[in-house]
DNA sequence: TTCTATGCAAATGGTTTGCAGTCTA
DNA sequence: TAGACTGCAAACCATTTGCATAGAA
């Protein structure tokens, strides 16, 4: 269950030795706390806390679950999402994916992600109107996702 | 220099009259600690953190900075600004303008609004492709100013 | 063996709460 | 006057840091 071989997709066999490879590229080293943290990262499926994460990995210290969260941070393995209340999630960066958003249901907390950025336009005229040169942006959108439309469409 | 009255211009005097309004409409009283706040606020201008806010008004208790804070936000009379590195800032809301975004200078960290959110094809169709009922969203943009990018420039 | 990574616990930063006293409407 | 508001200090929560130890290369 908590080996890399077990029950798993081959999606989550891959993703976490994606995250043990890019830890690897970035240097560092993959350790047992380590190994136990990214299989917990993705048995807990598309969205954690680091207090979630911690729960789910008894015997790892906090320090280190906060440490290796930015160390993965810095790999691009996992990406922070802003939640409506503005507390913090985390997320698996999907394929290495580089720039892309988050779409979040309010009700279970599921993250989905998308890269469509058709804000270039928005953008391009920002800059134009106020004369920033614009660097970055961040963009969440919050709503419910189809599961929790049904459930309350039953209720 | 804490009145209402004093040297300031126009526009200064009219956002804290607004403030004022839109604490009463809110069924909240007027007092000295909120009189001050509501100063030290607009004389901050554009952005400011409670941080800033509590030192820029002296007297006033830690605790009061934060309840009026919230108080405000509840009143729609300002909102938060997410910064690049997470933190958090406070700015007036434009003219009790409703859904707007920002753009933070990543240097100095002025604070500009825009409302143009043209975004909503977009939002249509990540509703369209997801299957969410979209509620809101939160768009932030990071850049330099003009004034930034001049010193910069300088340098 | 060396140097990185870990766990613990204490420290931190930012925000909230309890409470007795104060002030507004 | 009644109840909202305040200041203080303590409580809180999430995250970070110091340090001696354990573990990977």
């Amino acid at each position: 269950m908590t080996g890399s071989g077990g029950g798993q997709t081959i999606d989550s066999m891959v993703t976490t030795d994606l995250l043990e490879h890019e830890l690897l590229r970035g240097g560092h080293r993959i350790t047992e706390p380590r190994r136990r943290l990214l299989s917990s990262i993705q048995a807990m499926g598309d969205h954690f806390t680091a207090e979630g994460l911690a729960a789910a990995s008894p015997g790892v210290g906090r320090a280190t679950v906060f440490r290796t969260l930015k160390l993965l941070q810095e790999v691009e393995a996992v990406c922070q999402v802003v939640l409506d209340d503005g507390t913090l999630q985390y997320r698996l960066t999907p394929n290495n994916a580089g720039h892309h958003h988050h779409i979040v249901c309010s009700r279970c907390g599921a993250v989905n992600d998308f890269a469509s950025c058709d804000i270039q336009g928005l953008l391009a005229e920002l800059a134009r109107r106020t004369g920033y040169d614009i660097e970055t942006h961040r963009l969440e959108v919050y709503g419910r996702c189809s599961e929790c439309r049904e459930e309350l469409g039953r209720a």
